[in-house]
DNA sequence: CCTTGACTCTGACCTTGGGGCAGGGTGTGT
DNA sequence: ACACACCCTGCCCCAAGGTCAGAGTCAAGG
């Protein structure tokens, strides 16, 4: 019966001794002996195959509470394959986002060989809360940039009604591609869920969405267009398919067109579709 | 020129309050003026796009600290690619590993459902190191079991030369396949460096191997078979190569078949290879 | 002007799996 | 008796926030 102090059994067991005494402590692995007046843990040989059950489980990447409960516990099958099966959802998960995250660094360093700078446009994904009341227009008008006479009858229909628009303001282009003229355009102020809407205003819920892909844009409206362009090919190039009209919404905005303090966020919403 | 709130702030970059105020103090995102008097954190507006920028860097797993560097120190354009290239080397490795957690779950969970019970043996991966000194002995024996004559060989020598062994004691199957009959075999003591030797019995270095995979038994000799079997299929299963004959270290051993209290590593030194 | 409720601030403690260090006790060999 | 290697406990540290607690602030209604 020959008992290894902490440091011959770590070496046995390749474990830091640090390890050793927090297993201790988490009661995974208690030394054979521990002496009452120094406090020395003295291990035994046949412990090492439980540490190597604890190194196995460890590989799984369980954390030491759970392959406490495995080893202590005595679990039914059936708890081990349910556990088992939630870390094997989990590391699926985590596969699928390092992938992604790997995508992004490797389309930064393309990029980066191209262009020898870093992106203007930065494209994030996220969601999307719904606007419970907006008052909305929806005509087809000549151009893009005219929508602002829309945005003109909006508020004038809330001075009439003595109304406050609630900080959203935004728009929605009825097209999947662009148009050079004859715009289908909705355009949308947030409002107190009192207003009715007439034959023209409409007002309605703006739906939520579970994933846009967004960009911020900063500037006159007349250089919105490199802004799109980014989120486009982010898009396609990321393997994100559109599945909806976009959305503008505008965070600091006006009538003017080159006022460089405006700030525009443009939403496309979309799903991932494999590679 | 519109100042927005923390949680305003907050619900347009869909980041959490505290979030935000990490941001802040770790100096990526400083709010746009801060109230001397009370603390108030207030954001303009303009702000959306750094923050879409560090969304966008942290999308890519990079640290809070590795942004502020991008963001704050103006990089040169070759160190940030160094940057991602180590970056994208660590995430290339996370696949790895978490490909192989992901293949370990799954032979377990394959295991529990043939056979109703977690495995008697785990294999694990593990460097190991050398041992300076090993007194050996290299013949052909009738059988495995029959190493013992060696050992009780290597023994008497040491006697003779009045040294004690060190702790470590081993042997190595010089075959790549089961022999029923006339076994190639080495046994092994760990000796202090001092010994010379003769013609039967040899004092050399016992190399260090970069990785083996390894099974502790625990029991009589007769069921090591058991252990073997086990090791091979993990091999075989988890896509490695045995590229070495294998070493059995007889962690508590001695003359006896059947004694229930002896303790033995099997190792095999093996390399990955592509699933 | 006061109250109420919704916000905001700082600061402290929590999470995982140990690493590192300080201060003090042990064990062994000479 | 001394030196040196080893061991103990207890404390603080890591990343990126989450979760209170206690106290101060803001805006609106009465």
């Amino acid at each position: 019966m020959s008992f290894y102090k902490i440091s011959a059994f770590s070496r046995l067991g390749q474990v830091s001794i640090k390890a050793l005494r927090l297993y201790d402590q988490r009661g995974l692995l208690k030394p054979a002996q521990v002496d009452a007046d120094t406090g020395y843990r003295y291990y035994q040989i046949e412990q090492l195959s439980r540490l190597h059950r604890i190194l196995a489980l460890k590989a799984m990447g369980l954390s030491l509470e759970q392959i406490g409960q495995l080893l202590n516990d005595d679990l039914s099958v059936s708890q081990i394959q349910a556990m088992l099966r939630l870390k094997q959802a989990e590391l699926q998960q985590q596969l699928i986002e390092a992938q992604h995250r790997l995508n992004t660094v490797d389309a930064h360093l393309k990029y980066l060989q191209k262009e020898q700078t870093m992106p203007n446009y930065e494209v994030i994904l996220k969601p999307v809360e719904s606007v419970q009341h907006v008052a909305s227009i929806r005509d087809t008008i000549p151009a893009y940039n005219t929508v602002g006479q829309l945005f003109g009858e909006i508020m004038a229909y809330l001075g009439q009604n003595r109304a406050e628009p609630q900080g959203f303001c935004g728009a929605i282009w009825h097209h999947a591609e662009y148009q050079e003229s004859n715009v289908d355009a909705e355009a949308m102020i947030a409002v107190p869920q009192t207003l009715q809407g007439n034959q023209r205003i409409q007002v309605r819920n703006l739906p939520a969405l579970d994933l846009v892909a967004s960009v911020i844009h900063r500037g006159s409206y007349r250089t919105l267009n490199q802004a799109y362009g980014a989120i486009v090919k982010w898009i396609e190039e990321n393997g994100y398919q559109i599945v909806d009209y976009n959305r503008e919404v505008y965070l600091q905005g006006g009538a003017e067109q080159d006022n460089p303090d405006y700030v525009t966020e443009i939403q496309f919403p979309v799903i991932k579709v494999a590679a």
